[in-house]
DNA sequence: CTATGGCACGGATT
DNA sequence: AATCCGTGCCATAG
């Protein structure tokens, strides 16, 4: 990927070469967290490449961006919530877990506190638990994997404790019912089958599906939905249509923030976002302030070429002279190029941000429709730079979800999620016709047949196989 | 007869 | 150039 011979010039500014260009694209498509090993990598391998020394800024500890003040900490002129604040920030520490919670609900989906799960979960039961058990519970919380599921067993709990098994159960009954839900259950089918079991109080839920798992998880995961079928007693159609309802709805792995963000992904090929190339937080919690992001961008300014050695070049020994020069250029050209991506991802951002503010902070039926394409045409670059900016990099909400950037540039989001709502609030189940026709009066104009699809996509049942759901009024 | 899912086509998007 | 998406048509289930 790196062209040594080509390239082989002065060190002065250096006109765009195929090979920059080439790199600038590749390292475009990394998201931090693999771009982060991909320095590290050529700091290790690169005599030329150093890191500037770090300094931190003196009042948030954060590291400093090469030489500039710390721009997380240093007061924005403008103030006007509609003016995102932007900065690049290099922090190796981005390790920030997702979190989960309730899709159902996207109207209600800010949150603006961001805590680690144990934490999160410890807040929702503890009101619910005396002392004891709280301790307990947190106990159990701090021994959660990386999936949001418990690696030690009821009884080594109890016995740690000196505590009955039945009160164990109890306490972590509480746990696996509260958000996100499942987290706490000894393996994947314990966590689904909670999770339908809370599920089932507010959304249909297809017959026979809580068979399918406890049953047929093995054929669920390796998709052989005849067999599932035949095991459960039902059409393989049937089957199908479970399998989907698991696949969107549900998720093995209570810990991580993919709820319904991936349609095809299955059960056993979760995709797992736990850095994210973007954190946006609000600037005082409160929703009329403007949104500050931050751009994870690893080794962001802190990268230069090794002065001493540049110099010494002169004095290489005649056959370290071309290894050293080669060095040299691959040195510059990273910083450079690492540059560049900073440069776009964060034009990008800036744009994207201003565009999507209704939707980082009210949910998906805000989403307003945007192509990369035009994107790319306000921002006055090629098509494919979007793409590559985009793909393959995730973004944390204020809420804490941690969401792929390409969910931005979903065309049908908005409208997926009306209709879900239509869906939530009809009396008597509509068919697709009348969905349409709803979505119309609305003024989206949406084929029959396309409203049959965002069903689909969303795991919703088609209107005679839906229940009534019981009105809002809850007594 | 109505509602829905499968297939396939064409245009937009990447 | 390859892929994705909305849509129309048709078969089938209810």
């Amino acid at each position: 990927m790196l062209q040594g011979p080509s390239l082989r010039q002065g060190p002065t500014l250096r006109p765009l070469t195929t090979a920059h260009l080439a790199q600038t694209m590749s390292l475009l498509e990394l998201p931090a967290a693999e771009l982060n090993q991909k320095i590290e990598a050529e700091l290790a391998r690169n005599p030329a490449l150093e890191l500037r020394e770090i300094k931190h800024c003196p009042s948030c500890k954060q590291p400093l961006s090469g030489t500039r003040p710390c721009q997380r900490c240093s007061t924005p002129k403008s103030l006007s919530p509609e003016e995102p604040i932007v900065f690049v920030s290099p922090r190796e520490d981005f390790f920030i877990p997702g979190r989960l919670s309730s899709q159902d609900l996207p109207e209600d989906n800010f949150a603006p506190h961001i805590e680690d799960l144990p934490t999160y979960v410890l807040k929702q039961v503890a009101p619910d638990l005396d002392y004891q058990e709280a301790q307990i519970a947190a106990f159990i919380l701090t021994n959660l994997d990386d999936d949001g599921l418990l690696n030690i067993s009821i009884s080594e709990i109890a016995q740690y404790h000196h505590i009955s098994l039945s009160k164990v159960k109890h306490i972590l009954n509480q746990i696996q019912r509260s958000e996100p839900l499942g987290v706490g259950s000894p393996n994947p089918k314990e966590a689904l089958l909670i999770q339908i079991d809370v599920l089932s109080e507010r959304v249909p839920v297809p017959s026979l599906t809580k068979e399918a798992i406890s049953e047929g998880m093995e054929l669920l995961s390796k998709h052989q939905y005849v067999e599932l079928g035949r095991l459960i007693g039902t059409s393989t159609r049937q089957a199908k249509e479970i399998a989907n309802f698991i696949t969107e709805n549900l998720n093995p792995y209570p810990a991580h923030s993919a709820w319904g963000d991936f349609r095809q992904s299955s059960p056993n090929n979760v995709d797992v976002y736990t850095h994210p190339d973007v954190i946006i937080t609000l600037l005082n919690d409160s929703l009329y302030s403007p949104l500050v992001v931050e751009i994870v961008s690893p080794f962001a300014g802190l990268l230069q070429v090794n002065n001493l050695f540049r110099n010494s070049l002169d004095q290489a020994p005649s056959d370290k002279a071309d290894q050293w020069r080669s060095d040299i250029d691959r040195a510059e050209l990273l910083v450079k190029c690492l540059q560049q991506r900073t440069n776009t991802i964060v034009r990008l951002m800036k744009r994207i941000i201003r565009l999507q503010r209704d939707f980082i902070l009210f949910g998906d039926r805000y989403l307003k429709p945007v192509t990369r394409a035009s994107l790319a045409n306000e921002l006055d670059v090629h098509e494919s730079t979007i793409s590559r900016a985009v793909a393959s990099k995730t973004i944390q909400l204020p809420n804490g979800h941690i969401i792929p950037l390409s969910k931005f540039f979903d065309r049908s989001l908005h409208i997926r999620t009306i209709l879900k709502q239509i869906i939530n609030h009809e009396t008597k189940p509509l068919s697709d016709n009348d969905i349409a026709k709803v979505l119309e009066e609305k003024g989206f104009n949406v084929a029959r047949r396309t409203v049959a699809k965002y069903r689909a996509m969303e795991g919703i049942l088609p209107s005679h196989l839906r229940q009534i759901r019981t009105s809002p009024e809850i007594t």
